[in-house]
DNA sequence: GTTATATCGGTGC
DNA sequence: GTCCGACATATTCGG
DNA sequence: CCGAATATGTCGGACGCACCGATATAAC
């Protein structure tokens, strides 16, 4: 009996009136057990909010303004229509993403108003959701994993997880737990030609602190660039990024380098591919290059990338995954050449590492990362083995406008417009939404509204008098803000009482901050 | 009919 | 990418 | 020793910046 739209809409609907995590893995596999064996896959994805799994290439190209035009005017329903299905709806999804060329736009449109003529106001609620790809059911990869394992009656956890993190298809991994059964999914290691999800780090404020974490560690560079997985199986080499897409055609350098200096046939390397001229270049840079499809020869020149390479995880077709940080770096520095590895110490003494967070600081990187030496590489995780260290900035600055939040935060004001004092007036540079608690949120929803000069939809601007402390990573030239710089991860430290918006930070002094900058990086000056 | 500009979606951090 | 809050579980505390 | 208070691990959700390509629309 195939599982209609409606099922899952209700299902949607009790996973997001309940908190408990545990609740809602239940009742998810519930649902694993009684939908038709060949919708688990489409259920999988539809709860999660993605149309496609990770590992393939397809997208829909349909958003915000797409979803909520084909919304506003959708069909009114057939009568006849039999009830659509979970597996109908993919069909359409599938539809949708090959649709491209001239008019595509419309002929999506009209495939969406088509599916939302066919269900219910509430179905096409968590329809839209899932097309959008925010469900805010509560419910996302680790619930869904958890059930997966739950209702398969897999031993351990583990073995679910792990199995998603090497294949990036979590549909997949769901059709062969719950039918072929659990142990059908045991393989333990990566495949050559199949990117699998790389392991993450937390952050952490000083190299003391990763110390007093970890006793002894290795420190490497942390670089500002695009984090890569490289594949190699003869004169074959593909290299993907962090979310599994495919860069190769935009990295011919790379695909050179691996070809050339790795003298293994079949391997798996991870690292870091940045903008690099005598110095790094800006972070924007690397984007230019990694985004581009059209004329890469043509850039090649001006933004010359530089591959760092920090991990292997696969050598002479063996996979390494097990092995412990420092004889994963032995293997690697066996493999390949040296100027190609990322400069990195080992060492327990905090002053020494202090030392080589400065070096990487005055040569223009983000900081260092510290790795735990007997930890083995956990696809996909993140956790304390592996910690970055970067330094933030701030600046004072001044709210002049903001915006009301979604979600959990309706009916805050929790976006802010952040500005510089420029000459008798304000110079926005950037929005920010995080540092704050909810209860700071509801103070400042109340303080901005009491000082609000004007209001629309979304954005209420306000007369300029608070002022908050700002941290940043780096500051960025901007395309979009008439200042022409823009600040990059800006999140609030502190709101200064004591301040007055006169007192706040001027664009001139950011500016003098973007041009520090480059006494350690490269700049590009373009014509 | 061709070319410039705007909008949207998807991706990196 | 960063940050906060919530839930579940592990650990410590107080009597 | 046991239940309560507190710490820790994980997950989910809230949204930022820039960039490019593809398509749609405006302007010539």
């Amino acid at each position: 009996m195939p599982t209609s739209i409606r099922a899952f809409a209700d299902l949607c609907e009790q996973l997001e009136s309940t908190s408990s995590r545990k609740k809602k893995t239940e009742l998810l596999a519930d649902l694993f057990h009684c939908v038709d064996p060949d919708e688990i896959g489409s259920a999988v994805l539809l709860m999660l909010g993605r149309a496609f799994p990770e590992s393939d290439s397809r997208t829909l190209d349909v958003g915000y303004a797409t979803i909520s035009k084909a919304w506003s005017s959708k069909k009114q329903s057939m009568l006849f229509e039999e009830e659509l299905t979970l597996n109908g709806v993919t069909s359409i999804l599938g539809k949708i993403a090959e649709t491209q060329g001239t008019g595509s736009r419309k002929v999506k449109e009209h495939l969406l108003q088509n599916l939302f003529g066919r269900v219910t106001t509430k179905e096409r609620e968590y329809l839209a959701r899932s097309l959008f790809g925010e469900m805010r059911t509560g419910v996302s990869e680790g619930i869904i994993l958890d059930s997966i394992a739950l209702s398969s009656g897999a031993q351990n956890i583990e073995e679910i997880r792990n199995a998603y993190m090497l294949s990036g298809d979590m549909s997949n991994v769901a059709e062969i737990a719950l039918l072929k059964g659990p142990a059908e999914l045991k393989r333990i290691g990566p495949e050559p030609f199949v990117p699998f999800k790389p392991m993450l780090a937390e952050s952490i404020g000083s190299v003391e602190e990763a110390l007093s974490i970890m006793g002894e560690a290795a420190f490497e560079f942390k670089l500002d660039g695009a984090r890569v997985q490289i594949h190699k199986k003869g004169d074959d080499v593909r290299i993907y990024s962090r979310r599994l897409t495919d860069l190769t055609e935009s990295l011919p350098e790379v695909v050179g380098l691996s070809r050339k200096s790795l003298a293994d046939d079949t391997a798996i390397l991870e690292g870091e591919v940045i903008a690099f001229r005598d110095r790094p270049l800006p972070f924007q840079h690397v984007m230019r290059r990694i985004t581009r499809v059209h004329d890469i020869e043509g850039l090649r020149d001006t933004v010359p990338v530089k591959l760092y390479i920090f991990d292997i995880l696969m050598r002479n077709g063996e996979s390494l995954v097990n092995l412990s940080c420092m004889d994963r770096w032995h293997v690697l520095e066996d493999a390949v050449p040296e100027d190609l590895l990322v400069p990195r110490i080992v060492t327990g003494d905090p002053a020494i590492a202090a030392e080589f967070f400065n070096l990487a600081l005055s040569e223009g990187h983000e900081g260092l990362m510290a790795k735990s030496l007997d930890s083995i590489y956990a696809v996909g995780r993140r956790g304390k083995k592996w910690l970055k260290i970067k330094r933030a900035q701030t600046l004072d600055l001044v709210i002049i406008a903001a915006e009301w939040g979604y979600g959990r935060r309706e009916g805050w004001l929790s976006d802010y417009h952040l500005a510089a004092v420029s000459g008798d007036g304000f110079a926005m540079v950037g929005k920010t939404f995080k540092g704050l608690t909810d209860e700071e949120f509801k103070w400042m929803t109340q303080r901005l509204l009491a000082t609000a000069i004007r209001k629309s939809d979304h954005v209420v601007e306000v007369k300029p008098t608070i002022v908050v402390e700002v941290a940043f990573d780096e500051i960025q030239e901007s395309p979009t803000y008439e200042s022409g710089l823009a600040l990059r991860f800006a999140r609030i430290k502190n709101i200064r009482q004591d301040k007055d918006p006169g007192e706040a930070d001027t664009i001139e002094t950011m500016r003098a901050m973007y041009e520090s900058q480059f006494k350690t990086k490269d700049r590009i000056v373009e014509k």
